[in-house]
RNA sequence: GCACAUGUAGCUCAGUGGAUAGAGCGUUCGCCUCCGGAGCGAAAGGUCAAGAGUUCGAAUCUCUCCAUGUGCACCA
């Protein structure tokens, strides 16, 4: 289905090419003078120069030749060259009910099905989550139900941190802690315990503890250096360890990744890729690639398009060790092997940028992907406090994001207990919903790339441009079709009024931008494209509503156009939440 | 030092070549016999950091410059 700019774009494309200019010039777009009209094309201007003729004159001669058109109410050129154009009723009512009843509202992407690997999460086991993890976790997952969305096969993949020193540091200090285990036993020749030696609680503080020895104890530390190197090397009492560790760990992070209705199709790690260092790291010496400096082995990654100096990428240390940039490359080894995505897209803090240019370099000058992959990085800011720098709780420390949810659950529960009545238990469930979007609806509002002030009360407030605020909108919507269904209604086969009042005219213009609104958010990445039109739908509902008594309306025709209306309007914010992964609650 | 990013209303943010730069919050003033007023309408508030250039037209593109943030090989 075309949208409604392509099909006015081809009527001006026909009437300036009638008129003998380029078909190029014919380009429409919205206004940005609703005052004067709905749509407007400007190419008369650009088109001016190459013709050697008064804008005005380019745009009254198109004009003429759309004149009769009766989809348009209007059509008029306006000095010095703009054309304006204001659609009718008519032709907007059925462009809305032929939208109703299109697949995804008519939005296309034009694009082959494409398979594409989402890497997000970046969660480390035994290490709860914390502030920092939000973003990733929750940009991710609305990337990856856009993409999911415009057709393509999608994996995501929360890629765990749960290889290296920390792994060493935990044997170490679980040693200490509990001698008595049998994988400290030497001479332990049975099965070790299918139990966990520890709880999550007892993890998420063996961790720290361990973490902080390391920096005043030496021989600790070298312990868990020796921990770590015996686990790589696959000693199976570490490796029984490790086992438990991950197990322990994965509950808990699936538990937090669901209460943020975040969720991932792989759980794949760091460790998973080790098994293919050794063979890619040859093959770049076989390639002639790599080479030796300063004792470690590097690949160059300088290109000579490049303005700037990049730094070669190391991928083997002087001890020999394996580090982050030959983990994320052996990563791809593994995703080649087993998922041949067209497209990988990262996401990480935009301070890794340089990593994630190096390794996509390294990975196409190997020939780990093919030439023609994409590989996008999409890096986002830092989430700050009211003063600017990064967020901290209020002693200074880093936030677990439980706490920080805990926290805006509250902010929202007691919003609703204020201003209706509910019985506790339906307010605690549909303060969890609305907190969590207000959590995340504050986050993808702004652009990723950028970093935000996070103002819990800004977000948690039910006015404005926040989560609380279009979720409101939603249930109104719901309560009224509820009424109406209540009073014998029906909601089948509604169509809208093709005369239509100016706020409802309105409404179906936010609603006919949906196929491009999408598709803009698709091709950017940005969220907060979809963010930005559910404001504006949810305002000209608003407005809608203001002016129209819908279930008072004695003209059972036209009730049915209004209903018809706000039904399309539910279905599109709900689809626009879904991409967003936010959720609705029957009543709040 | 070099590189990259950001700078738009008091605050938080949209706006990647078009007309008079937009929202929300906050401030001020209106509107509840009415489908959920958690709403709606209106007012005040801006040399788009600064300067130059390209263009019929610049917050948007180029250059210069100021401020802030970030990154510059064996952490992840």
């Amino acid at each position: 289905m075309k949208t409604v700019i392509e099909q006015i774009s081809e009527k001006l494309e026909a009437a300036f090419a009638a008129c003998g200019y380029d078909q190029k010039y014919a380009k429409v777009s919205v206004s940005n003078r609703p005052d004067l009209c709905e749509f407007q094309c400007n190419g008369a201007m650009a088109a001016a120069k190459e013709y050697h003729k008064a804008p005005f004159m380019i745009a009254d001669e198109v004009v003429a030749q759309l004149k009769q058109d009766e989809d348009f109410a209007s059509i008029e050129s306006v000095k010095p060259g703009f054309i304006n154009i204001i659609v009718s009723g008519a032709y907007l009512a059925d462009y809305v009910n032929t939208m109703a009843r299109t697949e995804k509202f008519g939005f296309e992407t034009g694009d082959a099905p494409k398979n594409v690997v989402v890497d997000y999460g970046g969660a480390n086991a035994a290490k709860p989550l914390h502030v920092g993890h939000l973003r990733s976790a929750v940009i991710g997952e609305s990337i990856k139900r856009i993409e999911r969305y415009a057709g393509n096969t999608v994996t995501g993949d929360v890629h765990l941190g749960d290889w290296g020193l920390q792994m060493g540091q935990i044997i170490e200090e679980l040693r200490d802690r509990k001698p008595e285990l049998p994988y400290f036993d030497e001479n332990f020749k049975g099965e070790y315990p299918t139990e966990a030696p520890f709880t999550i609680a007892e993890l998420e503080e063996i961790y720290p503890a361990a973490s902080a020895k390391c920096k005043t104890d030496d021989a600790f530390l070298a312990r868990a250096h020796a921990a770590t190197l015996k686990l790589q090397s696959g000693d199976p009492a570490c490796t029984a360890i490790w086992k438990h560790i991950m197990n322990v760990s994965k509950a808990d992070l699936k538990k937090n990744y669901d209460n943020l209705n975040v969720t991932f199709d792989l759980w794949k790690g760091e460790s998973d890729a080790q098994p293919y260092i050794p063979d890619m790291v040859q093959s770049f010496v076989d390639q002639g690639i790599a080479y030796e400096s300063q004792g470690a082995l590097v690949v160059d990654i300088q290109e000579d398009t490049d303005t700037k100096e990049l730094p070669p990428c190391i991928v083997r240390k002087s001890d020999g060790a394996a580090l982050y940039a030959t983990s994320d490359l052996a990563t791809m080894v593994e995703r080649e092997k087993l998922l041949h995505p067209d497209t990988y897209i990262y996401l990480a803090d935009k301070r890794q940028e340089l990593h994630f240019t190096q390794v996509f370099r390294v990975a196409k000058k190997a020939g780990i992907v093919k030439p023609e992959t994409q590989m996008t990085f999409l890096g986002f800011g830092t989430m700050n406090g009211k003063d600017g720098k990064p967020f901290k709780t209020r002693s200074g420390g880093v936030m677990r994001l439980e706490h920080l949810i805990a926290d805006i659950n509250d902010a929202v529960y007691k919003k609703i207990t204020e201003n209706r009545t509910m019985d506790e238990e339906e307010a605690k469930k549909t303060a969890k919903i609305v907190g969590l979007a207000a959590l995340k609806y504050g986050d993808l509002s702004n652009q990723a790339s950028k970093d935000y002030v996070f103002d819990i009360e800004r977000f948690a407030s039910f006015e404005g441009n926040t989560g609380p605020y279009i979720l409101y909108t939603i249930v109104r919507i719901k309560s009224i079709l509820n009424k109406y269904i209540e009073n014998g209604g029906d909601l089948k086969e509604l169509r809208v009024n093709s005369e239509q009042s100016a706020s409802e005219k309105s409404l179906e213009l936010a609603l006919v931008k949906f196929a491009e609104v999408i598709r803009a958010a698709y091709k950017d990445n940005a969220p907060h494209r979809i963010c930005q039109y559910i404001y504006e739908i949810s305002n000209a509902f608003n407005g809608f509503y203001h002016d129209t008594k819908i279930l008072a309306e004695s003209d059972a025709s036209k009730q049915k156009g209004y209903i018809a209306l706000i039904s399309i309007t539910k279905a599109i914010l709900e689809q626009c939440i879904e991409l967003l992964a936010i959720e609705c609650p029957e009543r709040m």
